[in-house]
DNA sequence: CTCGGTGCAAAGCTTTTGCATCCGC
DNA sequence: GCGGATGCAAAAGCTTTGCACCGAG
């Protein structure tokens, strides 16, 4: 059996203080939903995620699920990524590091990463362009050039450590 | 009416030589639909590049639009984006500097520019993953600060330049 | 009690596929 | 003439929408 996280408390904080500031009502399959995602350790996309909730018994429609994603994106609680070109991707945002993505185009195994130096790239694009960066996604696409590829994402570049 | 730009002679050469090293036929398809991307200034998508095409009175299916994309894709002639997360986004290649992209939350715009710092932060994140980068895709999402929301894309940044 | 939220199914959109026809080589 | 390429339409796949019902506040 899977637990939650220590913080998982502070994120439904965060998210029950998002509802009320928006004034959405405090559903029990919004909850649910963000149970689940906490669950998982990494990306996922929406099939997965309703399947999951299916085989536990938990019904949901994947409309709710869509609708409850575009939520959880607003209030920063998950991250929505379009790596491939269908099929959106997303990932827990509370409690983990700020980094970017290695997809492997051999095997598509996405490998996390952090590099400080894109927030000085950030800063000197925004200033020159006059814009305010609010966030950004890099992504590299690369060879495998080891034998292993089936490294574990998380564990590669980032031990897995909350932020 | 627009015109090609001086290197499409050599745009041409090197789909041709593809086209041949591929043993893949020289259809008037695919040079009409080189010749369209190539007078287009900016990034679009399938559909007007398809609308572009019956407008001029070239019939073409979208199939062949979209096969035929791929092999722009595939010989480095064409950049495929996913910025949004329907309808892919493309943009010719040939003759411009490697660059990303920032793209306006306010207005959608996408502005480009460049930065020699991600070439390092590449190498040093292929080294420590052991992985060999291949390319890379680097967005901004940012809000305007300035009144003019306006600006053209291209000129700001690399001001429409060859390589 | 109200009206936002949910579930279901249908619709929408982009992209892919099947198949008959066409044409480059 | 052979086999790849095209065009058309249908199918596929992800996401959104419409509508009746449900239930949080």
């Amino acid at each position: 059996m899977i637990q939650q996280p220590v913080f998982f408390e502070e994120v439904k904080k965060i998210f029950t203080a998002f509802l009320g500031r928006k004034k959405l009502r405090r559903t029990p399959e919004r909850f649910a939903i963000l149970e689940e995602i906490y669950l998982r350790k990494d990306h996922f996309d929406v099939e997965s995620l309703y399947v999951s909730m299916q085989d536990k018994n938990y019904r949901v429609s994947r409309a709710t699920v869509y609708n409850t994603l575009d939520l959880f994106v607003e209030c920063d609680l998950v991250i929505k990524h379009q790596f491939g070109q269908n099929q959106a991707q997303y990932e827990k945002a509370f409690g983990f590091r700020q980094h970017d993505h290695l997809i492997c185009t051999d095997c598509n195994k996405v490998v996390e990463f952090c590099d400080p130096r894109i927030q000085n790239i950030q800063n000197t694009v925004g200033e020159l362009l006059q814009f305010e960066v609010i966030h950004h996604s890099l992504l590299f696409y690369a060879n495998c050039t080891k034998v292993d590829c089936d490294r574990n994402s998380l564990a590669v570049a980032m031990g897995d450590k909350q932020a």
